[in-house]
DNA sequence: AATCCGGCCAACCGCTGTAGT
DNA sequence: TACTACAGCGGTTGGCCGGAT
């Protein structure tokens, strides 16, 4: 039965006492090394199938089965947005897998959109087609990609701060979480904060705001338990609550002190702070559905704080929402 | 009943980016 | 700085399954 390399690794489909093998083996150690896991395991296949077997297959947090309505269009309207960026479709979709979602692109959505008239890989009708359904589009790829660009940027600077001060981030490398399989970058504090600004925050946060979240979640996360990992923050939790540093009172004062000089100082010693202001101004004009009428939209007086000169004066209305979820939620009435 | 065909999906392959040395 | 090892990603393949003929 099954497939054999000239190394003599097993390929093809994998059986149930394969399978239980690996999710014996990663429960009790959890998933280190890919390559050495095989091995360990007792398993006769390369460390890159056990990996995808478990990312693709075992993982416990794996949606099965149809997919809804709502995921179908999160798919569409991402695609337009991201390309064939599976990974980065499915971090939108947590229960489902980058393979899964491009599967379920290449047999049924693109073919479906096709047949609607609409180019799967562009997004325009081909002939005539429904212009609202494109405009929508078109307008959200900006945004996203800026709001990418400004993210990444952010995840540099959390990186920067994750090494300074990583101390605080005792992951329990043994432990079988699921963030384990998330790309670096998801573990980070930073987004984490973004996640939960973009889901329960009223109004944008300054660079202090974050510094001092950052500074919150990082106590927070020292006195948990070391197998929880940091990333695991409460979405329903608006960690911009409490701005005032003098009024910040977790963990060690004099470490929070320290960190947030460490922070602030991070934003400063690059091109942050005169970077982001300038770029919304840039995108300020575009949308005038989002800067002038969204009943949504919220008055952001001073979008970098203290830490931004220029763009003082400027008084913007935006809804700086999460994208992704804005264009989940938003109508497109021609896929349905 | 046998064969064909298309849909679906798990798994593989090869490339790229990154961390470590 | 260059090199190596490895993880992760997206494209592709192969095989199973069910419906049509």
């Amino acid at each position: 039965m099954g497939r054999f390399d000239k190394e003599g690794l097993k390929k093809g489909p994998w059986t149930p006492e394969e399978d239980q093998k690996l999710l014996s083996f990663i429960d009790k150690h959890g998933c280190g090394s890919w390559r050495a896991l095989p091995a360990k395991a007792g398993l006769q296949r390369c460390g890159k199938s056990c990996r995808l077997r478990w990312i693709n297959y075992l993982r416990p947090d794996i949606k099965r089965g149809k997919f809804s309505l709502q995921e179908e269009r999160t798919i569409i309207q991402l695609h337009a947005l991201l390309g064939n960026r599976w990974s980065a479709i499915a971090a939108y979709l947590p229960s489902r897998t980058d393979n899964e979602i491009k599967n379920y692109w290449n047999s049924r959505l693109k073919k479906r959109l096709t047949k609607m008239g609409i180019d799967p890989m562009t997004h325009k009708p081909n002939g005539e087609g429904s212009s609202k359904y494109v405009a929508n589009l078109s307008h959200m790829a900006e945004w996203e990609s800026a709001r990418l660009e400004a993210e990444a940027r952010l995840v540099r600077k959390s990186k920067i701060l994750f090494n300074n001060n990583n101390n605080s981030h005792n992951y329990n490398i043994n432990s079988t979480t699921i963030s384990q399989q998330l790309p670096y970058y998801q573990h980070l504090p930073c987004l984490d904060i973004l996640k939960a600004w973009q889901m329960t925050s009223t109004k944008l946060p300054t660079i202090n705001d974050i510094s001092h979240a950052i500074l919150r979640n990082n106590s927070k996360n020292k006195k948990l338990d070391s197998s929880i990992p940091s990333s695991t923050l409460n979405s329903s939790e608006n960690i911009f609550t409490n701005n005032a540093p003098t009024t910040t009172k977790v963990g060690d004062d004099h470490q929070n002190l320290h960190d947030l000089s460490t922070i602030n100082s991070c934003f400063e010693d690059d091109h942050l702070q005169t970077e982001l202001p300038s770029f919304m101004q840039e995108f300020s004009g575009l949308f005038p559905e989002y800067t002038q009428n969204s009943t949504n939209g919220l008055q952001v007086d001073n979008i970098m704080g203290s830490c931004s000169g220029d763009f003082e004066d400027n008084k913007l209305l935006i809804n700086w929402n999460n994208l992704p979820n804005y264009l989940v939620n938003s109508p497109i009435d021609c896929i349905n």
